[in-house]
DNA sequence: TTTGTTTTAATGTTAAAACATCTAAGTTTG
DNA sequence: CAAACTTAGATGTTTTAACATTAAAACAAA
């Protein structure tokens, strides 16, 4: 549906404004069906991000920090994010060995477990998965668009 | 910076895949900058949002569910976000005459006010406001792909 | 009318975000 | 080396989100 229509706007938008506002409904309608998705599974969407983070750099593990930085949203609160995925069985932590006052974070087995799951329902559920209605060229066309509206 | 750089990615990503983190990404970023500059006013990014909606069907109003439906988050509480604004004094609220479930929220002389102070800062601030990259074309263009990819 | 259903808004409650602060460990500098 | 500074991670506190529930009014049907 466009964006118009979601919004109820009735006066005409400058094509900018209009960029900005559909990035921010576009997110928070993404991160609602993402919720949605993940919730028969019991984890939410940041510890999905982080899962999949160590699934990336798995068997090397990362700091606490490193997760920081690679997280789509920068204000999460990695420790305790992480100690709800250690108590949920999922990651594990490893003091370092040279710097006593870091933390390395690794995904257990139960958490690739877990991912591989819900990998599996995604491919399963509705035909195609979110954002599926554009080709190729237009994922590529939108994420060069996305990157250089962040310049 | 291109995405992989943000999110220190190594490993190649499909199109659509990047597409979608890079929406969550630069939503986040977005909604970054946006509390970051109403930070001084004393206002929210959800509180600005209502603001801009009551100002947009001023003088007229709307109903609590009316503003929901207009949210760029649709999971917002909107009966205490509207508190909020009228103990700042930049919103009223009236009972609907006929229906006597219903509360018509208007935007104040005080709210109209801020909102124009808002819209100077950022007029002045940083030279060219967020986007700006973009070209007017390019700026339609993600637009479209962004309906497109809701759909 | 009265009973049940739906709609509108507010509220209760729990979990999470946002933001600062703190402690310990490492680094740098005089 | 010692003092000052920086970094890593955890924790405290307050606010907000998320989700369910409630209460009142409107509506529909028997």
């Amino acid at each position: 549906m466009k964006l118009e229509m979601e919004l109820k706007s009735t006066r005409p938008m400058a094509a900018r404004q209009r960029a900005v506002l559909n990035i921010l409904f576009t997110a928070s309608w993404l991160d609602c069906t993402i919720t949605r998705q993940l919730r028969p599974f019991g984890i939410t969407s940041p510890q999905y991000n982080i899962l999949r983070i160590l699934n990336g750099s798995a068997p090397k593990g990362l700091s606490v920090l490193d997760i920081k930085s690679r997280m789509l949203d920068r204000s999460s609160n990695v420790s305790r994010l992480v100690e709800k995925l250690r108590l949920s069985g999922l990651a594990e932590r490893v003091p370092h060995g040279k710097d006593r006052r870091m933390v390395i974070v690794t995904i257990s087995e139960s958490g690739k477990k877990l991912l591989y799951e819900i990998e599996q329902e995604r491919f399963m559920d509705g035909g195609g998965s979110t954002g599926s209605k554009l080709s190729e060229a237009e994922a590529l066309e939108l994420g060069h668009l996305l990157d250089k509206f962040r310049e």
